[in-house]
DNA sequence: TGTGGTGGGACGTTTTGTGTCCAACAAAAC
DNA sequence: GTTTTGTTGGACACAAAACGTCCCACCACA
């Protein structure tokens, strides 16, 4: 059964919805025994006009039967609307988990794919597909999007498809160079979005571990200041989750500062600050882009982060409370729960 | 998996045959290989930007891929055809027999219900709704609709309904009375059509079996007379199909007609005439109204029956040659392919 | 260097969906 | 008995989506 509904997400993606919907009518008419239009489209929110032709429908399809005094359900609805409560269930669940977080976080949105990052490349793929169609319906005109780096950003990159040319948009790195292989990098990222966008890109090169003196330097530098100006009011910024250990790892942090983090309590990393489990932030990384503030004064910050592993890491970021789309998948999402 | 198609069946008819319809697109690109829109449009004759549309949107779930070349599925495309082959059988199973009875006896139209009405009363429910579809979707403004008695039509009868009222159309009895529970009569299921339909409706009052004098007679009385010749004039004409021996029994025959009956090996009855398995007339019922030529002259003639044990009457009818629309079950429909 | 195919852009027209009333009616409340 | 409230079904104007139809730039192949 699980099959068949999977590949009907695939196929009619608009389909969940309609069935919800007609599903949410027919449950409701089926509590209340006799009800009117009008009253059902108060208690279901609906407007009056589009509920009508829903329940034109489910007349003709026999499972609905109209009279003055109101609706009600034939035999054949009622058998219907029992027969549906396991599938719902299992339809459901997801949306229900998406609710779920959202509140818990606050979030504005919450996308959860089915599965586990950590044991299927496929589903790390099916998250990187997600991430990408939240940015694409997130997308103006005009909109600047600076990007972070990392593998599920990679993922992302490499599913994202547009649907005309975005010719008046702009993708840049949110940060400067990571240390990291060249996939990964914010920079190869933006540009990989910009070109299937049919968009256009900045490049920002600046060496992650720099002295003071060299980074005012180098931040004189007309264009590397134009760039970073432009990251600086990025209306969008997508980022991915990381764990604190791994990044500071990755990153090549001296074994000092490294060990401070862990006192300090460091659990994860986004946009290259470090956050302990109340989502406060501990470190932060020193290179040239996003600010915190402006990631406060950015209209939409997208995380994108999947697997069991990193659930933990996900609901710091989440606590620290600027982010305002979370795409994860099902093992994460639970995970974080569990961290509130 | 069959509980969820069926659910669908009932919840979402209008988006299965979307989901039909993408999964053709995918199966000929599947085929084919590469292609390009144009020459996809022709071979699954669409035009060119209904399919574009579906084009994009299958693109977007990341189900195939355009190049310069022609279009071609990704991976996962491929693995969801394969996956789906076995849910586009049981679901399209039907409309496959569909195909199947339609061109084995040359109709226009043929709908098949799942199930078997011998078996299941809610089957022939079934199928009485959908003779009342298709009786709706076949009506005009204007036309004048001649119909037959029997259980079948009563059930269709009962489930009718009309999406308007139609004050100018008729429903008219296609023959005199038939001696049967006043509930199957002809004339009671004309009126029952016309009451839901919100149309008029004309009685035909002859008794079953007149001498030929008094037929005469009474076919002289102006009413009579013009009732008979509306049904003469009928754009629609819908009967159900009966087994002969039952049906003769049903009309109280004399045994030695009953007898012959058997002997000119008439198996089948439909609107007063009886069919033996080549579809020949071998006997005609003696009463006033529908003849074999007005039947030719009608522009649509439905057929509706179901049940595993009307199969080979079904067949011998409709090689009769002279229906449009045979509506019946999946019983009733392999039943009838096996006498052919 | 044509020729026949490709995807993608564009645009005016048609169709469908939608919000919003209203009329006629039935039951319940008063 | 009368008023009020809630019901369905009809109607209509407006907005949005779908559609048919061309055209263009491009690519492969002959």
């Amino acid at each position: 059964m699980r099959k068949i509904i999977d590949i009907q997400k695939k196929l009619l993606p608009d389909l969940l919805k309609v069935m919800e919907t007609r599903y949410d009518i027919l449950h409701r008419i089926y509590l209340e025994g006799t009800i009117g239009r009008r009253t059902l489209a108060a208690s279901l929110e609906m407007t009056e006009r589009v509920l009508r032709s829903e329940l034109e429908l489910l007349k003709s399809q026999g499972l609905l039967d109209t009279a003055s005094t109101g609706m009600t359900l034939t035999a054949g609805g009622r058998q219907l609307v029992e027969e549906m409560e396991p599938i719902v269930k299992e339809l459901f669940g997801l949306s229900d988990l998406e609710d779920e977080v959202r509140e818990a976080f606050g979030l504005k949105r919450v996308v959860i794919v089915p599965g586990d990052s950590d044991e299927s490349a496929l589903v790390k793929a099916e998250l990187g597909r997600a991430g990408s169609r939240v940015l694409r319906e997130s997308l103006s005109p005009g909109d600047v999007v600076a990007v972070m780096g990392g593998s599920t950003m990679a993922h992302m990159a490499k599913q994202f498809s547009a649907p005309s040319q975005m010719k008046d948009n702009w993708f840049v790195p949110a940060r400067g160079g990571l240390g990291e292989s060249v996939d990964y990098q914010a920079n190869t990222i933006a540009s990989e979005l910009a070109k299937r966008a049919g968009a256009r890109y900045r490049m920002l090169h600046v060496p992650d571990h720099l002295s003071e003196e060299a980074y005012q330097t180098i931040m004189q530098e007309p264009n590397v200041r134009e760039v970073v100006d432009m990251i600086r009011g990025a209306r969008i910024v997508v980022h991915g989750i990381g764990d604190a250990v791994t990044m500071a790892r990755r990153r090549k942090l001296k074994d000092e500062t490294r060990d401070e983090l862990v006192k300090d309590g460091a659990l994860a990393e986004a946009f290259g600050y470090y956050f302990d489990r109340h989502g406060k932030v501990v470190h932060r990384m020193a290179t040239a882009g996003l600010r915190l503030e402006d990631i406060e004064a950015a209209e939409v910050v997208i995380g994108i982060a999947g697997g069991k592993s990193k659930g933990e890491a996900i609901a710091s970021v989440m606590r620290f409370g600027h982010d305002d789309v979370l795409v994860t998948d099902e093992a994460a999402a639970r995970e974080a729960l569990q961290h509130i």
